[in-house]
DNA sequence: GGTTTGACCCTAA
DNA sequence: ATTAGGGCCAAAC
């Protein structure tokens, strides 16, 4: 549904994500058919800012928390959600995501 | 309208 | 393996 704002779009699909899972930046913005707008999806997970939402399962392709650390989100938060999910996160906030990564095929809007 | 800014990704050296 | 540069597209200014 493209009625929606690119950022409705954005939590409506990381809202699929479940438990124990991670998907990338590129992942998200490729489902809904813009493979370039990957800055975008942490954009709109910014403005989120603080929800329900499980932002913290969204990390960039390398597998690595990208976060800068000036927002209410840290790094090490997100390091304590995705543990908590089960999620096992190196002390360089590396995640293995050959492992965790999530398929997202077939949740296109 | 244009210009700037990113919680990114890809390619080349 | 690591660094540097360009590109990408939505939102804010």
């Amino acid at each position: 549904m493209p009625d929606l704002n690119f950022k409705e779009r954005v939590v409506e699909l990381v809202r699929f994500i479940p438990r124990g899972k991670v998907v990338s930046y590129g992942q998200i913005a490729a489902c809904m058919g813009q493979p370039r707008a990957a800055r975008q999806v942490g954009w709109a997970l910014r403005a989120t800012g603080g929800t329900d939402l499980p932002w913290w399962r969204v990390i960039n392709n390398a597998g690595k928390i990208s976060i800068k650390g000036n927002w209410e989100n840290t790094p090490q938060i997100q390091r304590q959600l995705l543990e908590a999910d089960g999620v096992k996160v190196s002390d360089n906030l590396e995640v293995e995501m050959a492992k965790y990564r999530y398929a997202l095929k077939g949740l296109a809007d």
